[in-house]
DNA sequence: ATGCTACTTTATAATGATTCTAAAAAAAGT
DNA sequence: ACTTTTTTTAGAATCATTATAAAGTAGCAT
C-alpha cells in the first residue's frame, strides 16, 4: 500500500522526479495510518528528527506545494500567520482551538448539510469550508 | 450618527485616547453607509489618498487591532498570506474569489442553519465561520 | 494656563514565513 | 561515460507584521 512505489507514483503524478529527499518527505507524510495536520516548520522538524538526513526548507516547500497542487495535501484556512496543511484530503471541516493552536478534523457527516441560498453572477462554488473555533468551557 | 463624538466613544471603549490620527482612521473605517473589507495595506493607501496626512503603518496596525479586540472590526479567515478585516461586525460568512481576490459578504440568513453534530470534550464553540470559494462558471 | 506624567506617533529595525537565486549535485538521455 | 536537464541547497531577498526607542501629545493636577 503505502510503499516506495506508491510514493514514486504520487511524485510522478505531481510532476516531480522521485528523488531521495522527496521519497523521505513522502514517508513522513503518507506512511502512517492516521492523517495529520502540520505547518512547514513542524514538518521540517519531524523530518530531521525521524530521519537522520537534513532536507533544506526550499525542497520541503517545493514538494509540499506540488502535492497540494496535485491534491495529495490540502491547505487549511486558519486565521493565522502561517499555513497549515492536512494529509486528510477527503472533504471535511475543522475545529480550531485558538489557545492551544490545536486543529481537529470535523467530518462532513458531522455537519448538517449546508445550503447556500445566495449565488454570485457568473460564479460557481468550488468549495465550502467551515472553521469552528472553540474555547474552554 | 457616525460623527467625531461617536468615533471618540469607539476609541475610548477600545482603551485608546482619541488622537488626531485615530480619528482619521475612524473616518475612513466608519464614516460610510456601506461596510467593506480591507487589508492593512489597502487601508493605508485609502488613508493617504483620501486624507492629505500620512499615518504611520505602526499606528494603523495598533488601531485596527484595538478595534478588533473590542469588536468594532472583524478579522476574516482567508488564504493566510495576509490579514483581511471587515467593518461589518454582524455575524455573517464570506465568498472568496481566488482569481480576483474579491471578498463578498454572505449573510447569515443566506445559509441554512448549521448544525455541528460533534463536540470536543471540555470545549465549547465560540464561532462558526464558513468560507465559500468561488470560481468562474 | 503651566508643568508633569503617561500614552502615542513615528521611522526604522527586527522578526518570521515564504520565495528566489545561483552554484553544486544528481538524474536522465545519448 | 558524457552531456543536458532537473534538483538540492544555503543563503539572500521579500513581504507582512511586530518591536523599539526617541520625539510629540493628551490628560490631569496644580
Amino acid at each position: 500500500m503505502n510503499s516506495v512505489s506508491n510514493f514514486v507514483e504520487k511524485l510522478r503524478n505531481s510532476g516531480l522526479r522521485p528523488t531521495k529527499q522527496r521519497i523521505k518527505i513522502c514517508e513522513v507524510l503518507f506512511n502512517t495510518d492516521k492523517t495529520f495536520h502540520f505547518t512547514i516548520n513542524e514538518l521540517s522538524k519531524i523530518i530531521s528528527e525521524k530521519i537522520e538526513e537534513k532536507i533544506s526548507l526550499a525542497t520541503i516547500y517545493n514538494t509540499v506545494h506540488a502535492f497540494k497542487r496535485e491534491g495529495y495535501l490540502k491547505e487549511i484556512t486558519i486565521n493565522s500567520d502561517k499555513s497549515y496543511f492536512d494529509t486528510n484530503t477527503s472533504h471535511h471541516h475543522h475545529f480550531f482551538d485558538n489557545l492551544t493552536k490545536e486543529l481537529t478534523d470535523l467530518n462532513d457527516e458531522d455537519v448538517e448539510k449546508i445550503q447556500i441560498k445566495k449565488s454570485l453572477p457568473g460564479k460557481k462554488i468550488s468549495s465550502v469550508e467551515i472553521l469552528v473555533k472553540v474555547e474552554n468551557e
